[in-house]
DNA sequence: GTCTATATGGAGATAGAC
DNA sequence: GTCTATCTCCATATAGAC
């Protein structure tokens, strides 16, 4: 509606577009700015610093996050929303083989040097780890079994896409993500109370 | 013993800790030269360009996983020799937490935009997973087998680093190699013929 | 609110004395 | 081979007209 949030909204878009695919510090507010059809000086009435256009792409970032993990409550059994998960890798395994996992190579850079971009980045996986973990639990699993396999799961897919990245080579995201599958029905089956949410 | 090479070995030694620590982009030649205790123009007579110097200090991370490999391959079984290695990341999880592996974090910024230089990144990789799936198939696994879970083990350890440095949580990271280490026994333990290698 | 033009600083790279 | 001084470019950021 506001042409100022459309405005906003594109230059986060872009942002967020350019960052996973050339990283941070390589992405020039020019760049950006190009994308957004908007003038080089016209970002900085929306984003004081670049520093603050990051911390909007991550929170972009975070909203995605959370709107997939409700979509996936919808699903009956925690160990199907936990499947489903894994599967959202597999499917967008050639551009993670790309540009590596959005949210993954986006920490790994905020990591770096900056103090408070980094906390925000964080963020991103204490949604996830927290969500798997709940599954986990609702699955039947001990709390402290949860969080272990929380870690795993979480941990396996951000390895993947790294790797895959590195390897130019999708297959291997697909590879990783059956493992995957096949862990959480051995999982699944060496429960006594198998999964009922 | 020649000058010239103790300043080049000063230069790389100082570059690959400065990248692990900032990263490439964040990574000044001024940085660098003062921990090398150099003049700033002194690099040039040794590096091109900084290009060049993140190419030397990948190959140095290339020498460090070979010289590792090596000393593994000194172990009397496969399955002693994979679980040395997670034993690696467990003690080098401090350090990791705080920057992340030195490989991976590399590997992801470096495959970033620039198209030769992410060539030679992969190398790391190669290496690494070739190596492992050669332990697996030393296991008793068979080729499709060992490939997939050597995919699976470098995937993981790379993951776990990523994550941990986000949360800046080493504790995730003696979690996981925890439950790597689990995973390798019930392998041994699964096989039939258990790995005499 | 939006755009143009410009200032400022910093980082890679070079020239050239020694 | 080594060091000092400097150049150039480019990316962030600002000033100020409209």
């Amino acid at each position: 509606m506001n042409p100022t949030h459309s405005k906003r909204e594109r230059l986060t878009a872009a942002a967020a577009t350019l960052v996973h695919q050339k990283g941070f510090s390589n992405t020039t507010l020019a760049d950006v700015a190009e994308m957004a059809k908007l003038p080089l000086g016209g970002i900085y009435y929306y984003f004081k610093t670049k520093d603050a256009l990051a911390e909007a792409v991550t929170e972009r970032r975070v909203s995605d996050i959370d709107a997939l993990l409700e979509k996936l409550d919808r699903l009956p059994t925690p160990q199907a929303r936990l499947k489903a998960l894994v599967n959202v890798w597999a499917e967008d395994r050639e551009i993670d083989a790309l540009y590596g996992c959005p949210i993954g190579s986006l920490c790994y850079e905020l990591a770096k040097g900056r103090g408070p971009l980094s906390t925000v980045a964080s963020r991103l996986f204490t949604h996830l780890l927290a969500w798997s973990e709940a599954q986990f639990g609702l699955a039947g699993f001990t709390r402290k079994q949860a969080k272990t396999h929380a870690l795993h799961l979480i941990s396996a897919l951000q390895g993947i896409s790294l790797v895959a990245n590195a390897l130019g080579d999708s297959d291997a995201i697909l590879s990783e993500t059956r493992f995957l599958t096949g862990w959480l029905d051995t999982l699944s089956r060496t429960q006594k109370n198998g999964g009922h949410a």
